[in-house]
DNA sequence: CTTGTTGCAAATCGTTTGCAGGACA
DNA sequence: TGTCCTGCAAACGATTTGCAACAAG
């Protein structure tokens, strides 16, 4: 059921037609890196990564903000924000709603797939991580902005 | 039972002595500020609030984000991040433990009293906030960095 | 005194913007 | 072709750092 990273590639190419954005170098590496790697990661690691993986020509830092920018906008992929400064960005799985859990010393990245909202209070203790804090901001439209 | 802020003040100047730290006007300005204020606030808006009120002598911006930093260590003040690159600031009260909901639009910032941790699925509705997202992420010390 | 703090200037870091040349539809 | 994209350079805003003058204990 796994699929082949030039399958990837192809889903990746009809994405960004139905999105109506033209398919270019850039965005198709920057896109096919996410997909392929196991997220989520800093504008400046994608600019890593895309020059490490030989595979394409080098692209410049501003356009890896530009496509996340607009990949983010479109629903491709999400940004989070672990409160350093610095803003990651993974593909977005539809019905694939989770947080993280970030160590604070080797900064490892782990994917909880509970999200509290959803109503039962989350068993960290299973993951082995100690010290639990959690980082939670909530976003909406006050009544008065609402009009 | 409301305290004045003559009281405050004080409380302010023993908490700095018991930290060990050195009492000094900015550090009163500042805890004064985010005592009598409700905040959050960033290091901008404490710097501008400090100015303002004429009581005490100016400061210089970098000696509220060290005095911050310091505060923060000592478990003064608190810090939040609403993922818009700007770190915030208030005084914690022990044994109250909240998180923020934030309007996209104006910014208005509202104590959100529960937490989703404690058990309880939110009732946001009861705000009259619409269209709410919530950003949340989990820190610790992940099993291989705890030894 | 003498160590912790401050102010000032300058550096850093992530990110954004302006503009001209270049690539997709 | 015409518009969307990209690269380069430069601007930006929040935060940090180096260093010498200064003030609290």
């Amino acid at each position: 059921m796994a699929k082949s990273a030039k399958d990837k590639d192809k889903q990746i190419d009809q994405k960004l037609r139905a999105a109506g954005l033209k398919v270019t170098q850039a965005r198709l590496s920057i896109l096919s890196i996410l997909s392929q790697k196991h997220g989520p990661f800093s504008a400046d690691e994608i600019y890593q990564l895309v020059h490490a993986s030989k595979k394409t020509a080098a692209i410049d830092k501003v356009t890896v903000y530009r496509c996340l920018t607009k990949f983010e906008e479109l629903g491709l992929v999400s940004a989070c924000d672990f409160g350093d400064g610095t803003a990651r960005y993974e593909i977005k799985h539809e019905d694939h709603h989770h947080h993280h859990l970030i160590c604070r010393i080797c900064k490892r990245i782990e994917e909880i797939p509970l999200c509290p909202m959803d109503d039962i209070p989350l068993r960290l203790p299973k993951t082995g991580y100690k010290d639990i804090s959690h980082r939670l901001e909530f976003f909406g439209i006050c009544p008065k902005c609402s009009e």
